[in-house]
DNA sequence: GCCAAAACGATACCGAGAGTACCGTTATCC
DNA sequence: GGATAACGGTACTCTCGGTATCGTTTTGGC
């Protein structure tokens, strides 16, 4: 995902300072001024950092902003807590405390532009969010083996039903969800999808 | 949204296809090519038109966007139907017909970018957004009014959950949603919102 | 018929921003 | 000590959004 060049060898090694200062720039200017605000010569001048330094590490701005969003919204895993309504709830607030960092919104709303902009960028993201369904899918599987979640239901469509509405919210409706949103989702998804009983 | 100058008067008047052909050859250039072929310089050339004669119609170009945006993706309305879910079926297969468009998700890609980028185009984009979801909310109401929906699900979060996975199977998942998906989602929300009878 | 007003196409231009090239310098491996 | 490669700095090219100006054309009002 980041530079190109791992492998050691001869030559001056990259300063590790320079690539957190860079993805650190990048979060700020978003949070502070917005997507526009967010130009490679701004993120430089923020950095303490050269342009060119930050094309050795990324090739261009969508992989750049790509990076930075990462930092931001990271792959959680849910640990098997014996309840699919207690797993939900983790998983629906875990995701509620990021979204509700200031600046979020934008962010994303970058990174959308970004891969579709970009093929390039594809790729990456592609997996990212399939990691990221894939965790959730991973509790509605725990709770059909369980028996608290319906065996008929299509875990990739309810997937679907639980990490969409938090992030429509934020960056279509443009509100900041709140914990009570949180706690309405997670009674009407639980109804969805959880057995009769 | 469209032009200033609506008042008869002096002068000659706008001619009324270089709107249209505008705004199709925005859709059209989304649709071959990606956002990233929609400059200004290319709509105007496709639309066969000046580019003084687009700047004289929208301020900009996040404004474009947004109008052609809105031909593709209208408000709909949904009658009464006399059950709830046979309404809901109706909302989600219209937006299904929609979002099936080759090009949607560049189209609203391009339209989250631009509305986070220009607070100018957030107002006319806000109450396209509550329209749209107002007419969610009031097939929601009239199942209450009706019984066949629980008096106790939060409407506007109900809306949200109508709304929200097939745009982010589209956008986010960059998967084009078909029938299967929307027949699931109707299975689920309707077990989400429906009344327990 | 005539004039003011305003849209039209065409073109040239400005400024900002993405990305690159080149510099001399510095740090690391062999 | 030499090859390698990152560093900051700077200057550059190119593309794109947006504006200005031109002469031309089409309308309404007198």
């Amino acid at each position: 995902m980041a530079g190109v060049r791992v492998e050691r060898g001869p030559g001056r090694p990259r300063q590790e300072h320079v690539t957190g200062a860079v993805l650190s720039a990048v979060l700020e200017l978003v949070t502070e001024q917005g997507l526009s605000a967010v130009t490679m010569d701004a993120v430089a001048a923020r950095a303490g950092v050269s342009k060119p330094a930050i094309y050795r590490r990324w090739p261009g701005k969508h992989e750049l902003v790509l990076a930075a969003a990462e930092t931001r919204i990271g792959v959680l895993a849910v640990p098997d807590l014996g309840d699919f309504r207690a797993e939900l709830r983790a998983v629906l607030d875990a995701r509620l405390d990021v979204y509700r960092i200031p600046g979020t919104a934008r962010l994303l709303a970058g990174l959308i532009a970004a891969v579709e902009e970009e093929g390039a960028v594809r790729g990456a993201y592609q997996r990212y969010v399939s990691r990221t369904m894939g965790e959730t899918r991973k509790i509605l599987e725990r709770g059909i083996a369980r028996g608290d979640v319906r065996a008929d239901v299509d875990v990739q469509a309810a997937a679907t039903l639980v990490a969409a509405p938090l992030i429509f919210r934020l960056v279509i409706e443009q509100q900041v969800p709140d914990a009570r949103f949180a706690a309405d989702l997670a009674d009407m998804i639980a109804r969805a999808v959880g057995s009769p009983a």
